[in-house]
DNA sequence: TGCGTTTTAATTGTGATCAATTGAATTGAT
DNA sequence: ATCAATTCAATTGATCACAATTAAAACGCA
């Protein structure tokens, strides 16, 4: 039992109690998640989501996968390097602006695309979450991640 | 405008649609908030959450920090080793199991963690969320993990 | 006791993430 | 037109995450 009179050195702060390790190990469990199910589609989950990116809007710059996408070209170069190699993208400088290199999808790039219509349903088995709970969820962290990227932006 | 008679080929899905997506970006960018903050520690986000259980609780398994962390051995094995070229920990196998190493914190690492007490408050100044939502969405975070976690389990 | 099984951490290999830097192309201001 | 500043992708180096494997220790049961 704590002493109510104990001094008042600063206590570190307690696992459980931190959204933000809720929200980290929550990610990590998805990503779990996410593994056998893409495991048909042979793609990472990052790889996955660039894919999503694609399937809505081809011939992108990387520079404007990476605002959508949240991701550096660090991190974009090499995996969309390997998404290249196995032929579902091609990369090339946009001509008229040599700095630029342009995403596009290849036609086995664009037939994977119907093979992933099921994917959420599957991943949203998983969640136990009906359909409104996880569009409320969704809605709720993507307040919390662009009042995040705002602070970042002033700091 | 879509085409309301168009062929019934399966849609890809939908990036911004995804609770995953806004999972995993807001992730991401409560990492990059952390960074800062914990430059004063020198500490990266999941070494912050090691040491967060290690102030709990002392002289655990690597095992044991691993099923709170939700991180194998592969992950906190060079993770801890770090830890300790700093001096904040010491890893040391049990005597009475050898395959078991327990992890303790030296002075300076249980010294660390007096500094660490205003951390959650400048976070939570950064997400934006009063004390009450961020208990309530730490909640539904956690539930959402516990389910994603009992699937992977079923599978 | 002896020996197969299980437990535990470490290691290896692949991929992801980011900060910092590099180098080329473009832009803009004069 | 020139040259400094900016933009863009790539690269490098560090850390993290995980699957698969390895090796040692402990356990269990005949």
């Amino acid at each position: 039992m704590p002493d109510p009179l104990s001094p008042p050195t600063a206590a570190p702060p307690k696992l459980d109690d931190q959204l933000c390790f809720a929200l980290y190990s929550a990610g990590l469990a998805l990503t779990k998640v996410y593994r056998p199910v893409l495991e048909a589609l042979d793609l990472t989950y990052p790889q996955y989501l660039a894919m999503l990116c694609l399937w809505e809007a081809d011939d992108v710059t990387v520079n404007a996968l990476g605002a959508r996408l949240r991701l550096d070209s660090g991190t974009l170069t090499p995996l969309l390097k390997r998404l290249e190699g196995r032929g579902l993208i091609v990369r090339r400088r946009d001509p008229g602006d040599e700095r630029r290199v342009r995403v596009a999808l290849t036609e086995t790039g664009r037939a994977l695309g119907d093979r992933a219509s099921d994917i959420p349903l599957r991943i949203g088995e998983a969640s136990g979450l009906s359909r409104e709970e996880a569009r409320a969820e969704r809605r709720r962290l993507v307040a919390l991640r662009d009042r995040l990227e705002a602070w970042l932006d002033r700091n």
